[in-house]
DNA sequence: CGATTTTGACCAGCGC
DNA sequence: GCGCTGGTCAAAATCG
């Protein structure tokens, strides 16, 4: 003779209970605890066909095994999402660091900006040829949004692009200049173009001289008469390296995935454009700046004075950016916080951010405690962002929505808000 | 059938 | 002026 009795039971999250063992008691009294078999196939019940009060006990143990396999799946659900929301907090934090020093850097850029009002001042009383120095000198612009937004004054062609320089027209010579700064990125990817959140109509390629590899020519298609055009290339040395030239900023509000790349095109051109560093050939810059892809260790720029147009090179090819894979090459994760967004338009704006960027880095002692760990964490979520594409375009978008909501305090707020 | 790509032709700038 | 080169155009082909 033996009882049989449940005493142990896993409580499920609507309130049921089911066993997990069962204890046989034996006649001489021994005890023995059976553990209950989730994953049992119904071999068994075979022997019990003929039995029907034992059919009904193991049709109600085979639902206990389906739902206990439910809840069990449940509970790894839960604890995966659990892991997430840690995951999450840790995220939330370093945003939270990005966007104080997105905030440093806004003030140091608006006092930069009152140094040049001061600067072009001078020099409109120094020389009465004020001319022939705005366009030698195209950071002179009070503001730079003015050159990005599309001004029905300024002269287009047929093609809404801007007119060269050649026409005379002062505006038109400062607005061909800005279209003319081309930003050069350079980054290892087994796509054959790189994946930059905009759409691209390909309108021509051709053969180079000095690269077997043809140069295929893009224009923006995401408005109509968007002048940004870009043109891809491999190296004619390492054709696992494609090298985009972008060259205009575009006149139509950018989806979110598109800001990135667009940001940060717009702060190499402004940063060209204005001269705040020297335009030296092969001369080679580290930008220091929090949070923006022109700040990564091993990103090198390189200017080119004896190129047709002024460009700037972003190299990414170094190991760390080494980003060769099978899927198309996606923008690493940056640079929002690197750019003003306007309010109304979502159109990125060039605001002189490296030169911003080379402020912070003069002022990095205050920082230097901090800066280290800092860019180290930020590595490591790069590259964790990096891996996931639409993690990282959500991620974009959530740091472009707080920062296009301007510097004000509640920023940390609305993020920990979702 | 509309959008996109392909590809030869055309044009402008530059050096000789 | 001529040839070379880079960049663009536009008709034809291709794709979804």
């Amino acid at each position: 003779m033996e009882a049989r009795c449940e005493n142990m039971v896993l409580n499920s999250f609507d309130g049921h209970k089911f066993p997990l063992t069962t204890t046989t008691i034996h006649e001489n009294g021994s005890s023995i605890i059976n553990e209950m078999d989730f994953f049992s196939n119904s071999n068994n019940d075979n022997n019990n066909n003929n039995n029907p009060l034992m059919s009904i006990h193991v049709k109600e143990e085979k639902e206990y095994d389906q739902q206990l396999q439910l809840n069990l799946n449940l509970a790894i659900l839960r604890e995966d999402l659990a892991k997430m929301k840690r995951e999450n907090e840790g995220l939330r934090s370093m945003l939270a660091q990005v966007n104080e020093k997105y905030v440093f850097l806004h003030r140091i850029i608006q006092e930069k900006m009152v140094t040049r009002e001061t600067i072009d001042e001078m020099k409109s009383i120094m020389t009465k040829d004020d001319t022939k120095q705005s366009l030698l000198v195209p950071l002179e612009f009070k503001n730079l949004n003015q050159t990005i937004k599309i001004d029905p004054n300024v002269d287009t062609n047929k093609n809404g692009e801007f007119d060269s320089p050649k026409d005379g027209d002062r505006g038109g010579a400062v607005e061909a200049t800005i279209r003319r700064a081309r930003v050069s990125v350079r980054a290892r990817s087994q796509a054959s173009m790189i994946t930059d959140g905009c759409q691209w109509r390909k309108y021509g390629q051709k053969l180079a001289k000095g690269n077997p590899c043809p140069r295929a020519y893009y224009r923006c298609t995401m408005a109509v008469g968007c002048p940004v055009r870009k043109q891809v290339q491999r190296c004619a040395e390492d054709q696992t390296i494609l090298i985009t030239t972008y060259e205009g900023t575009h006149n139509h509000p950018l989806p979110q995935s598109a800001m990135a790349m667009a940001s940060t095109t717009s702060a190499a051109a402004s940063m060209l454009l204005s001269g705040s560093i020297s335009s030296s050939d092969h001369h080679h810059h580290n930008l220091i700046s929090p949070g923006s892809m022109l700040s990564s260790p091993n990103l090198t720029t390189t200017l080119s004075a004896t190129a047709p147009f002024p460009t700037i090179t972003l190299d990414l090819t170094s190991d760390h950016h080494d980003l060769r894979q099978p899927s198309p090459f996606h923008f690493p994760f940056s640079t929002n916080m690197n750019c003003n967004i306007d309010q109304n338009s979502n159109i990125p704006m060039a605001t002189g951010q490296l030169a911003a960027a080379q402020q912070y880095n003069n002022n990095a002692t205050k920082f230097s405690g901090v800066q280290r760990s800092d860019q180290q964490l930020m590595d490591a979520a790069t590259a964790a962002v990096t891996s996931d594409p639409q993690f990282m375009a959500a991620l974009a978008a959530a740091i472009g929505s707080i920062i296009g909501h301007g510097n004000d305090n509640n920023n940390d707020n609305n993020f920990n808000r979702n």
